[in-house]
DNA sequence: GTGGTCTAGACCACA
DNA sequence: GTGGTCTAGACCACC
């Protein structure tokens, strides 16, 4: 399981493994019903406190991400959001205006953000509608 | 000025203002040069520690959105970023990453985040999506 | 880690030992990624409130000098200037304008100005004035 | 006589009138014996509140750099420095001690900080000498 | 153990 | 009046 953690940053390490496994999962490196090390195993690999893997996989898990089973291990879930519409287009709303609004104080404008996003996307921007 | 704080929030009270201080400047409520509210007033409004304001206030200078001054008051700055374009960039790629993979989680398809960003501010999708 | 705090001084507290850190990373004695004394360990060596040990080290992580932890403690950070060369630029100026101008009203010439600087870096002028 | 304020700094407003005049009397715009404006007016012309540009020439004074005459006004000292040579040797070395750690943490090497310093001060760097 | 947040209250400096 | 510094002490989150 490929996972980099960096030192150098100020974010808990256990957010960088559940951000980690959250972004291998939606790049398709891990595929549903797809199991993940161990957390004895990951631990040692990242030479980190076991604690502080078991703290990320028990947020994967009640995020939805993963699912554990007794004795056999961790698996990447089937489907991820048990979340009603709702609070999944109200928590959609609050990330993409947390992007808008970082991205106003960093001096982008907003065609600058849709082509950021378009491009990670893999999408295309079209030139049309670019008025602000 | 018009910020409301949810006490029950896990994020950190000086954070929510942070937040909501760059909220209203890039959605121009805020005008550059525009007076905030004191310490001591924004504190009362809201009912916490002058010190919680008073550290969103020095956070928001650090971050070059405001500037404080002794005596006079804290302002709106005037709007330019002194990163380097790597740096911008690279915190740019961040956060569209993480609302990327946030998004994906909560079972959000590439159209649908790309609409809710178009939606967002204000352009218009060439190829419409499932709207948020 | 040495640092020498003067309750005396004008000079707050909390920027004395942003001060006095600085100086121990430029001069080598705390090399990237060391681990600096903890904020209640440098509060007890200096007899201060460890809240002010903690701004201090706060504002030394918004300038990108250490990063700071959560549970393992801070550390000096890698070197590397987010700012634009334009910034960089223009913040230097600052200092060396400041420099010169205070300089001259202690009754320094030119060149014993030029002395002294290139003895603190360790360099050699070419026509030698008199030394501070 | 010429002075800007900038209302965008957070410096105190006293601290950018007392630096002004310093770099008006460096670089020979203001002249030794010439008179400055007076409280009032100065007062008047920046806008600004007169205890605020009163508080400014008494630091002035203090330091030696103007003299203040009953009832004739303020004027440009003839020499300022009243300080032992140990007292101004000594806020030469801290003047430096600031710009090269401060630069230093900008990024800058002590070639490049040489250079600005000798730039300033319109002498021209040999670039023997040039190790670090 | 580490750092992070918040409160409460005193006192100082600037306009 | 404004913001700035410092103290004291409680409680939480991370490792």
């Amino acid at each position: 399981m490929f996972l980099r953690i960096q030192p150098s940053s100020s974010d808990p390490l256990f957010e960088q493994i559940v951000f980690g496994v959250k972004r291998a999962v939606a790049s398709g490196e891990l595929a549903a019903g797809e199991r993940l090390d161990s957390v004895r195993d990951l631990a040692k690999q990242l030479a980190i406190n076991p604690n502080t893997v078991a703290k990320a996989y028990a947020e994967l898990e009640s995020q939805g991400v993963i699912v554990r089973r007794q004795g056999a291990g961790c698996f990447v879930a089937e489907r991820s959001s048990p979340l009603s519409d709702r609070e999944r287009n109200k928590r959609l709303s609050q990330l993409v205006e947390r992007l808008v609004i970082e991205a106003f104080h960093l001096d982008f404008s907003p065609p600058e953000i849709r082509a950021a996003v378009l491009a990670r996307l893999d999408l295309h921007a079209s030139d049309q509608g670019t008025s602000p």
